[in-house]
DNA sequence: AGCCCGATATATCGAGTCGATACATCGATT
DNA sequence: AATCGATGTATCGACTCGATATATCGGGCT
């Protein structure tokens, strides 16, 4: 999961730690952001694994100014051992091998616990995926919307208790929500292509010409954001 | 987290760790319900911080059947549904110091990573807070929420790609119909009582009379139900 | 009768995650 | 020049998950 995340990221572009770790949260859409305690590990891993390589980044060489003076200095300092503190930014790259484990982590049909962010990550990199592919995900997370929803329903008449009753609904809700969302994106994907910038739909909640089956839709996100007001930052 | 959820089900009736795994599922939220390697250690640490006692439950009682009228029979033929396999159970209730546990634990102040989960099993046992402790914690979610709503503005802006932009303007309804059910309990708690049955609001999501913030309200739910189609089993 | 199977039930293990913390450098403000 | 906050890498302890081990019961099968 983590590292689906992190393989896709720097598919894109190069990224050290850090950095990595704002992009989980702005671009993909990571809840409070992944811990260091995480990352750090998983990228030992990946890196273990021969799927992403460090790129020697030599941060800002010896002083971009005066070529003399200054650079002398610095260079005495940040003559560090790599291995424990020391600035250099370890900047990552993906290799073939890192190329090849994304394609697998992203056509997998996991079942875990945290469904929701697995399948929010997976489409956010839908783009890779090849359209019959793309459109088994979605099916797959129709049918498991569905099961939810029958759940929820069962649920909302076991509520005996005001505020579980209300939040029980408001699940049921979501999730209607959620599935009425999954069907249109299946529709587009089946018709032409691009899914239309989503736009309510024309009467209601009723979703229209989808399915019967939309008004019972469980499940919520899973992915969201936390705050964070970083500035997109250029490394170095 | 999961200590709160023991206490909150102990509180209302005694149960074994089989049991109590099923009701996390099945009457609070808990996705995928909680692991063994959670229950069963998070059941240690409570029973050894005084939190609750395992009160032995001797096997079976000798035959369920000949005590009542004319049971004999229908015993026998009825496969008996309840009273399955008593084996040594541990059946654990809650004790004094654990009900002054569920107290703080309740009226915590958390802001961890998984926010919402925490929220919705607050919320789920919000019948046992004072009605300013309710409010106070309906608030708070709401701030939440509402920051939450910002970012994921920013993040539609970002968002390059057809899926990605699909996906963060769905959480950014997502959070707005979350938001907009909260206004609705906070409005219920500041008047009379009972946050009335979840009407549908009249025109649209426009939220109507609430409070223009709602017109962005970041977030999803976070309890959600899995499958598991057990049986409401009596113990013993 | 015997025997295996699936549900019930408790418990532990390895791997992964989180939150806190340590350590270190850079750029601003003061 | 000194402190402060952001940037940056890394580890630790506590906790969770998923898999697995173990055991007992009720029934179904031949």
């Amino acid at each position: 999961m983590l590292e689906l995340a992190i393989l896709g990221l720097l598919k894109e572009q190069e990224l050290h730690g850090y950095e990595l770790k704002k992009r989980l949260v702005e671009t993909l859409g990571f809840a409070s952001g992944v811990s260091f305690g995480s990352l750090y590990p998983a990228l030992a891993r990946l890196e273990a694994a021969g799927a992403v390589k460090a790129v020697e980044s030599r941060v800002a060489p010896p002083v971009p100014a005066t070529g003399s003076l200054g650079g002398e200095l610095a260079a005495l300092r940040a003559r560090k051992p790599v291995t424990r503190g020391s600035r250099g930014k370890k900047v990552y790259g993906i290799t073939e091998r890192g190329e090849q484990l994304f394609e697998e982590l992203l056509a997998a049909e996991t079942q875990s616990s945290d469904d929701d962010r697995v399948f929010n990550l997976r489409l956010a990199f839908a783009r890779y995926l090849p359209p019959d592919a793309r459109i088994g995900m979605l099916e797959r997370r129709r049918a498991h919307l569905v099961e939810r929803l029958i759940q929820l329903r069962v649920r909302v008449q076991a509520a005996r208790d005001t505020y579980a009753r209300s939040l029980v609904e408001h699940d049921r809700e979501a999730a209607e929500h959620d599935l009425s969302w999954i069907e249109r994106l299946i529709a587009a994907e089946r018709a032409g292509r691009q899914p239309e910038p989503e736009r309510r739909s024309p009467t209601t909640g009723a979703t229209g010409a989808v399915s019967r089956i939309a008004r019972h839709g469980p499940t919520i996100s899973g992915l969201r954001p936390v705050h964070h007001p970083t500035s997109p930052e250029e490394d170095d």
